[in-house]
DNA sequence: TTGGAATGTCAACAACACTGACATAAAATG
DNA sequence: CATTTTATGTCAGTGTTGTTGACATTCCAA
């Protein structure tokens, strides 16, 4: 605390009990911000968070199947289920049963859905846009550095793999 | 913009839309992370994520009104009652009548209250500790100002307000 | 073929957000 | 001072989304 260099003053100073507590209280703001312009659009249709998440996914792992979706949501699948039925139900989301294994339902957005999903996504993007425009990339690096570390393990996992999926895929 | 320094070469690639969307995955997952601690706390006292929120701020702020609550909290004054109520029936809260307003509630802590507010805030720092010692004070300060670039401008102020209470208070 | 495991669906319940209606107290207006 | 308006907080009812429990279908292995 008596320190006169700076930078040795912050190396102690953002692991007190006081900075933490920013740390906390800036991750609920922003999550309020992060979810605040896909929730207008949701409304507008009718549907929910839970809706959007199921849409995001899905049009990341195309060809996903329910018990794959509901691992990387962390939700259970009868939960899931009401969902992805509205979603089927009103032409966003088609279900293929399985050719190897029939149990399986494999999801596509259709036109539809698709069409959803841009719109939700450019929302959300222009948000993360404008702040990694206002920090820079030095701030945006240390900000994916501090996501990474705060999840799961088992989360850590779920988002490694979908970025080797989009890696490989293009 | 033509430059070669690796920082612009940055400022053009995070602002892909694939950039962005990793950044809008990582938020996801890292929230599900954020919270996961105080929910398993929360079940064992049969309460849920709303009133986390609710003792964290009373704790942050002693004897706020239930109304300046309900705006830091962006819920409607309704939802925030109910929990209330609970936590007051429970003995966590305590709500005084005004002196100079008597429709007002001040709200306080009791000691119950603090000892479980010091439970749930000791895990949520121990994960954010650790997040933050595994990455550096670079990139936690990166961090920060991204996740307060990410805010609607109201909560960025209601983010400053508590920060400007605490410095000063203390 | 039969029993178990995996996958997905249907039903009922709990937490927590919302809107609407209302009681009380303060402030403004006549 | 009486009345109206405004602010604060409470009670009741509804919808979304999470949960557990029960069940049908399908695959696989003994």
């Amino acid at each position: 605390m008596a320190t006169s260099n700076r930078s040795t003053g912050e190396a102690l100073l953002f692991l007190t009990d006081e900075q933490l507590r920013q740390g906390i209280e800036a991750m609920f703001f922003a999550y309020r911000g992060f979810t605040a312009d896909p929730d207008r659009i949701l409304d507008k249709y009718g549907y929910g968070r839970a809706h959007h998440r199921a849409i995001h996914f899905i049009n990341c792992v195309p060809g996903t199947t329910v018990n794959n979706l509901l691992h990387i949501l962390g939700v259970t699948k009868q939960s899931l289920n009401r969902v992805l039925r509205s979603l089927i139900e009103d032409g966003l989301v088609e279900a293929q049963v399985g050719q190897k294994d029939r149990r399986e339902r494999h999801l596509y957005l259709t036109e539809t859905g698709q069409s959803l999903e841009q719109e939700l996504s450019n929302a959300q993007r222009a948000r993360m846009r404008s702040a990694y425009r206002d920090v820079g990339a030095d701030a945006v690096s240390g900000f994916r550095q501090v996501l990474e570390a705060m999840m799961d393990p088992e989360m850590k996992r779920a988002y490694w793999k979908l970025r080797d999926n989009e890696g490989t895929d293009k």
